[in-house]
DNA sequence: CTAATGACCATTA
DNA sequence: ATAATGGCCATTA
C-alpha cells in the first residue's frame, strides 16, 4: 500500500451517497493536480487487492470530468445502475453536471 | 534502472 | 458531434 494510493481511498470515501465526483477531483484533493489517471489506475487495482475495503470506497461516484462514466472494474453498466440506485440523473451515459462536485 | 500500462484530460481537427 | 494527439503520472514488469 503506496501512500498515493491511501490518500486516493480517503479522498474517495467522503464523497456521500446521491453525489458523483470526478477523477481530477480527486486528484487535487489528494495534491497531485494532474494524476487523474494514476487516480484511475490505482481504485482499479485497489478493488482487486483490497476487495475488503473495497466496499467502503464508493468507487462508482468517481466518474470522467466530461460527465461519461470511466471505468469500472465490474464493467460500466454495473457502475450505471449503482449511480441510478442512488437518485442519480443519468442522460445518455452522461451523469447530470447538477450532481458533479468540482 | 528503463519501458510499458491504463477506470484520465485538454486541445485540436 | 466524434476521433486523434500529446501530455500526464503512479504503479508494475
Amino acid at each position: 500500500m503506496t501512500d498515493f494510493t491511501e490518500k486516493v481511498w480517503q479522498a474517495v470515501k467522503k464523497v456521500p451517497r446521491g453525489e458523483v465526483t470526478t477523477y481530477g477531483y480527486i486528484a487535487r484533493k489528494v495534491g497531485k493536480p494532474r494524476a487523474a489517471r494514476a487516480v484511475g489506475n490505482a481504485l482499479k487495482r485497489n478493488l482487486y487487492r483490497d476487495m475488503h475495503l473495497s466496499k467502503e470506497v464508493p468507487c462508482h461516484r468517481v466518474v470522467r470530468t466530461d460527465g461519461s462514466l470511466g471505468g469500472f472494474a465490474r464493467g460500466t453498466k454495473e457502475k450505471l445502475s449503482l449511480l441510478k440506485k442512488e437518485g442519480i440523473k443519468i442522460i445518455d451515459n452522461r451523469v447530470d453536471s447538477k450532481f458533479i462536485v468540482n
